[in-house]
DNA sequence: TATTGTTATACTCTATAACTATA
DNA sequence: TATAGTTATAGAGTATAACAATA
């Protein structure tokens, strides 16, 4: 009930001062900010399917075809036919794709490093701690 | 550098799940998103033009204006031409419009209590802290 | 001539619905 | 018949450009 302000309207502005920050770091990179989020959801684990790809990342799964189509092409991730079941296919990163994600990934946290570097350390540790407790269980 | 997720990403699922969030609340409220958005930038001054109302709140000038037509239609809020330009006209909440901005912000602000609840209070505290400063850097 | 608010047009993005190939 | 992937179509959302009123 204090004075601030709504959360909705400060993790909007984070998120969109992060995606301003982001991109140019990733043009450099040649990547679109979703080519990043994709290639992102893959690094644990490949996706037995596009569909449960899309998911993951939240967006339609006709949409994330042509960013599939493109990041194919420049060998950043395969699509394999599962030969368990034909119709699927599993996408996964590639070396350079793997390579590709963690140079832009350090790049980006060097940035972040630098976006966090007003407040003092000890806050800062909690304020990273309880962001990634939420963001988790925001799924 | 730790293994945790790109502050972009944590942000946007909190901004995702607090848009989710607030949706039910606004519409017992018989607001939209943006309707909200604008009556809060209102909150504190009048909007001296149009114009400066649609920069704060970052969208185009064009963008606001059925927005303010249903709102000024509702009593929400008043546009009257500037005595001293008559070229621009000043944005302002009615009565009505700063009872309905306090009742839904009351809501949201109970949902946010319920969000944060599995927080410790020391936790929350910083976090919160730290979320408001670097909203306000952010602009 | 320049600017505010407004309206109209074009464009992009997103969602929905067909289509194919496998099962 | 049902589902994964793909393509095509329709609709919503956004940006740009023209217009009227005022300065």
């Amino acid at each position: 009930m204090t004075d601030r302000h709504d959360l909705g309207a400060a993790f909007g502005r984070l998120t969109r001062a992060m995606v301003e920050a982001e991109e140019p770091i990733l043009r450099r990179h040649d990547l679109e900010m979703w080519d990043y989020v994709l290639l992102s959801a893959l690094e644990s684990a490949a996706a037995p399917t596009q569909a449960e790809l899309a998911a993951t990342v939240r967006r339609d799964k006709t949409r994330i075809i042509p960013l599939l189509d493109s990041l194919e092409e420049r060998r950043l991730l395969s699509r394999t036919p599962d030969p368990a079941d034909r119709r699927n296919r599993i996408v996964a990163l590639t070396d350079t794709g793997r390579a590709v994600l963690r140079d832009a990934r350090a790049e980006i946290r060097r940035m972040e490093a630098g976006y966090l570097a007003s407040i003092p350390a000890g806050e800062r540790k909690v304020f990273l701690d309880v962001l990634d407790r939420l963001a988790a269980a925001a799924g």
